[in-house]
DNA sequence: GTGGGTGCAAAGTGTTTGCAAGTGT
DNA sequence: ACACTTGCAAACACTTTGCACCCAC
């Protein structure tokens, strides 16, 4: 599915910057031309390493100043997976309330959405006397097909 | 309620120290006894602030050291607050299945428990084919005292 | 006595920023 | 033209580490 609303979201990216009179570049276009393009969680560096095949002009700075700006316009979301450097996911355009789970075994990250768990989550906010905002749900789980055949179809396992 | 298991939370780290070969120093003794007379969320920095209250000896580099140990044998978690640096929550030895909802208006960090969140995530991962290990639900709220009466009890309302 | 522990300061690592030159509108 | 942007390299902030001395077991 990677990129499936590719145009509709640098659409939404450019009224952004419109509002916030700030300017299309040709650096912040091929920034976003990579983002787009891709339904993987990436890193900073990843995402310089890959505009840069596109456009080698594009430096790490500007890369670390359009990231706060793709994630201020809410096409973009900045991930916490234990590590030590953000990861950026792609997908929050296409589904605005999904989750994570992360395999400790072969690192996979499976993105699922619940409306169970949406609900109850609300619910409990009010019930706290608060209103939800915004939510993220990270489980760290082991790939069972790993325990059963000593090996699963991933990367390291 | 502050440390209400402070000695057996201790006594527990001893055994792990042991079990590990490593030995109890006075510094360490500060450090944990600093860490499980609280029950708020601290910092590395706000950790060795608290301990040189109680032993000016005690250096920014055995914080850090410590700390891992802490996480390691399970009495402490590392958890991410979408900050620039790490905190630490001492209330896993009391409830190692609690939640997180951070106030937004107030930075305020609630804690609950859901089994009923707690269950819908197993049978989650179950269904995706794998075991859950852990987990981490973080809510971002507002605070509606804020909203009804223009403030709240809290810190920065 | 020995192997782990400590404090200090230097080094790392991911990210941010000041500046002079460049560029979209 | 003006204000926003850029690349570069230096600066940052938090955390980790090498080293010589120290101390728990």
């Amino acid at each position: 599915m990677a990129g499936i609303n590719r145009v509709a979201a640098k659409e939404k990216f450019l009224r952004f910057l419109e509002q916030k009179n700030l300017r299309m570049t040709s650096q912040r276009q091929v920034i976003i031309d990579t983002v787009f393009s891709t339904d993987q969680h990436f890193t900073a560096e990843q995402l310089l390493d890959w505009a840069r095949k596109q456009d080698q002009s594009v430096s790490r700075a500007t890369v670390y100043r359009t990231l706060p700006l793709l994630t201020e316009s809410g096409l973009v979301h900045e991930m916490d997976f234990g590590k030590d450097y953000k990861y950026y996911d792609p997908n929050y355009a296409d589904s605005p309330n999904h989750n994570h789970l992360i395999c400790q075994d072969c690192d996979r990250i499976v993105e699922f959405e619940s409306d169970k768990i949406d609900k109850l989550q609300d619910e409990i906010s009010q019930s706290l006397g608060f209103s939800l905002k915004a939510q993220q749900l990270r489980l760290t789980a082991s790939c069972d097909e790993l325990k059963r055949l000593g090996a699963c179809k991933n990367k390291a396992c």
